[in-house]
Parts: C-alpha cells; sequence; structure tokens
DNA sequence: CGAGTTTGACCAGCGC
DNA sequence: GCGCTGGTCAAACTCG
C-alpha cells in the first residue's frame, strides 16, 4: 500500500515535475513561506511530562513580479489578529514585506540573508535578529529560553490547536497570514527519534553496529534539537538553502500521497538535518524542516562558495543539494530537479515564518539556537485559539491549519474512498 | 572513484 | 503483544 502510494506519487510527481519545468519559466507568482518552527522538546522525557501543544503562526508573503507584499489569509485576516499586537510591533518592520521588487536585494529575504551574514560573524549582531523585535503580548509569558521546555500536554489529550481559518482557497497569487496550533503536530514532535546533540548525532551516523545504536537510542533519548520549517510554495521540493546534504532516507507520509525525504549536512561534524515534504493539502507547499544547528557558518566545500551576499542566486549551475551562500534555508530554488531554471524566478517567492511554543502560550525559543543552523533568534507570534486537528504527518506539525483548510474537505472525501 | 541517491530493512515509540 | 508510523541504516546503485 505504501508503496503503491509513493509509486503513485512517483508517477504524479514525475508528471508534476516535468509540467513544472514547462510552467516554471513563465512563474510570475511563487509563493513561499518560511516558517519558523520552535519544539519546546528539547527535553528528555525523564524530565518532562509529555506532551504539549504549540502555537504557531506564520507570516506569508507574495510576491509578483514587481510586488512583494503581504496578504492576509483569505483576504480576510488582519495581520495584527494573528499576531494580536499592532503590525508596527512584528518581529520584523511590516515595510519589508512591502512593495519590494522580487529582484531587490533588499527584500525580506535579503534582510535575512544579510542579517545572517551579520549574524555568522558576530553573536551580538543587533542587525536583522528576530530575538531583538518586540513580540506579540497577548500572553502573559513570552519569553524565550534556552531551555527545553516540559510538555505540558499528553499527546492523547487532543486539545487545542489554535487556527485562523482561512476560508480562501490557496492559489499562487494567494497568500495567507495564519497561526496556528496543532496539537498533532506535537503527537508527531513526540513521536519522532530522538535528536541528539549534535556532535553525538554526528558521532552516532558514522558509528556503526546496531546494537550500538540499539543501545544509544535507549540511554539517550529524547534531547532533541530544535526545529524549523519553512513552507515553500514552489514546485521544487529541494530547495536550496546554501548547505550540503545528503539523502538517507525516504518515507511515505501518511495521509500523503507525498514522500517525506531526509537529508543531513554533509559536513563533518555537523549534525543537522532536515526533511522535506510536501503538503497533502497543497501540492505547491513544501515544508522544509530543520533540524539542529549548523556548526559551520558556510558550506565547507569547494562546491559552496561564500560571499553572494547579494546575489546568492548566481551559481544557478550548481548541482545537487545546495551551492553557496547561507543565511536563511531557503528560495534558492537551486536544487536537483531546478538548478536549470532561470533564476529569477527564485526570488518569486514570498516568506512565512512558523514558530512553535508550548501549549500554555509560552513561545519557545531555544535561544541561541533559535534558528537552527542559521543563527537567527526568531520570535514568533502567538495565536488563538483551537480545534481538533487530523493527522498530517510532519506537515501538520508546521502546516497552518488555513492553508490545509482549503483542501481538507476534498481530502475527506480521498480518504473516504480508501 | 568519490559523492550523492535509492530503497528495503530495521528499530523505537505509541496506541489499541 | 501487535500493528502502525516515523526515523534511520546501509548496501547497491547512479552520476560526474
Amino acid at each position: 500500500m505504501e508503496k503503491k502510494i509513493e509509486e503513485d506519487h512517483h508517477h504524479h510527481h514525475h508528471h508534476h515535475q516535468e509540467q513544472q519545468k514547462e510552467e516554471f519559466k513563465s512563474i510570475k507568482n511563487t509563493e513561499t513561506k518560511i516558517e519558523h518552527q520552535e519544539l519546546q522538546q528539547q527535553i528528555s522525557q525523564a524530565s518532562s511530562s509529555s506532551s504539549s501543544s504549540s502555537h504557531m503562526a506564520n507570516l506569508v508573503t507574495s510576491s509578483d513580479h514587481h510586488h512583494h507584499q503581504l496578504e492576509l489569509a483569505g483576504n480576510n485576516i488582519n495581520l495584527s489578529s494573528i499576531f494580536d499586537t499592532p503590525i508596527s510591533s512584528l518581529p520584523f518592520p511590516y515595510s519589508y514585506f512591502e512593495d519590494h521588487s522580487t529582484n531587490n536585494p533588499n527584500s525580506f529575504l535579503d534582510l535575512l540573508r544579510q542579517d545572517h551574514h551579520q549574524f555568522a560573524s558576530s553573536s551580538n549582531s543587533s542587525s536583522f535578529s528576530f530575538d531583538a523585535f518586540p513580540l506579540p503580548n497577548n500572553n502573559n509569558n513570552l519569553f524565550f529560553t534556552d531551555l527545553p521546555l516540559p510538555h505540558h500536554q499528553p499527546a492523547t489529550t487532543k486539545a487545542e490547536s489554535s487556527e485562523v481559518v482561512n476560508t480562501t482557497p490557496t492559489s499562487p497569487n494567494s497568500t495567507s497570514v495564519s497561526s496556528s496550533s496543532n496539537e498533532a503536530a506535537n503527537d508527531n514532535i513526540n513521536k519522532e527519534a530522538t535528536v541528539k546533540d549534535q556532535e553525538e548525532g554526528d558521532q552516532q551516523d558514522q558509528k556503526g553496529t546496531k546494537p550500538q545504536l540499539k543501545a544509544k537510542k535507549k540511554n539517550q533519548k529524547k534531547a532533541r534539537e530544535a526545529r524549523f520549517a519553512f513552507l515553500t510554495k514552489s514546485d521544487i521540493d529541494n530547495l536550496d538553502d546554501g548547505y550540503r546534504w545528503r539523502k538517507y532516507g525516504q518515507k511515505a507520509v501518511k495521509n500523503s500521497p507525498y514522500p517525506r525525504s531526509y537529508y543531513r549536512c554533509t559536513t563533518v561534524a555537523c549534525g543537522v538535518k532536515k526533511r522535506v515534504e510536501r503538503s497533502s493539502d497543497d501540492p505547491s507547499i513544501v515544508m522544509t524542516t530543520y533540524e539542529g544547528q549548523h556548526s559551520h557558518p558556510f558550506p565547507m566545500t569547494p562546491r559552496g562558495h561564500i560571499g553572494m551576499l547579494t546575489s546568492p542566486i548566481l551559481d544557478h549551475g550548481a548541482t545537487t543539494a545546495s551551492s553557496s551562500s547561507f543565511t536563511i534555508p531557503q528560495p534558492r530554488y537551486l536544487l536537483t530537479h531546478q538548478h536549470h531554471q532561470p533564476y529569477n524566478s527564485m526570488y518569486n517567492n514570498s516568506l512565512s515564518m512558523i514558530n512553535r511554543s508550548s501549549s500554555d502560550g509560552t513561545f519557545v525559543n531555544p535561544g541561541s539556537t533559535s534558528f537552527p543552523g542559521y543563527g537567527y533568534d526568531m520570535s514568533q507570534a502567538s495565536t488563538s485559539t483551537s480545534s481538533s486537528i487530523r493527522d498530517h504527518g510532519l506537515l501538520q506539525d508546521i502546516l497552518p491549519s488555513q492553508i490545509r483548510s482549503d483542501t481538507i474537505n476534498t481530502q475527506t472525501k480521498e480518504e473516504d474512498k480508501k
């Protein structure tokens, strides 16, 4: 069954990608989301109660040829409502979303890049560090911490997820701003295999025997790295983020026709992982989840060149999973399936960020590791309330419910068929 | 030949 | 205990 699904997927995907190749050149509107996902589960099970729900919020900017502009979910959601805070106090200047040409180096993404650059050279950067921005203040317990937070909610408690319902279907030209918390997401998180310390992880990766693995897993359980997810509206699965990745696995995802791919950073001693998965609800959305923090600022290989700060797209001839630049892991669109695409299309994306917080509304920020691998500290927006959410696999962890909502009915029907 | 991908097998955690 | 699912391993394979 799994296999069939996967085959179907491959088939579909193949077709999709071929189609995409044709279409890509003429893509005028692409929508990218960057999600910031914080997982509070860096906790050992021993010390944690169990699980927690999470809140997340994401911003999506849409861009067309000439504009980067913030739109609101279904055009009917106010950003302020998402953050429960005036836009002016969002973790980033609202103007970053406004009217930036897609090729404008001063776009939001570029700012991020630049900031990262600075960050890489100085931990004390006062530039675009997200934690430097005022946080939404609707919760009394907003704070950032390097410390792992205990889970507050049993995995079995399908409780809150907060979401802003987007009644407008996602389209290439539409964007959404949403917040959601989703508990099944936590389920997923809780289920996920332990993520060791970067060093540990690396060592383990290179270690050998299965008995060893077993023993290790048993003993060291649950020290999980914060995760960080980016939603990208793109036909490309594997988005170039400037780092080099080696694929080490692929799995069919429950309730999704699309497989999830697992990658590890190829840099020695860097245990960062990422998962790439396409939304089953909106196949145009690719979710990339990063886990861990790069121990190296830039790709340390001949393929990666440093120094494309303002125009990180120039190496569009790069092969495989990465090339140059660093920064926020996102729309370079240079990956395997796509490095032949005209690079100006790569900028036709918008971003959103989603962060996770614990069930009590506490925002969790791994502090110095808050933007795993990128040196960012991201603040997050808060959310409202929730509704139960079905299992969407990893995507459910991160994908805002409203993004899913527009297809949920369809999906339900499909599932009924099964 | 090295680097990266594919893919079936294995394992752990969880719910029933 | 069993089945399901997510995550990882590692041999075989592909590619440049």
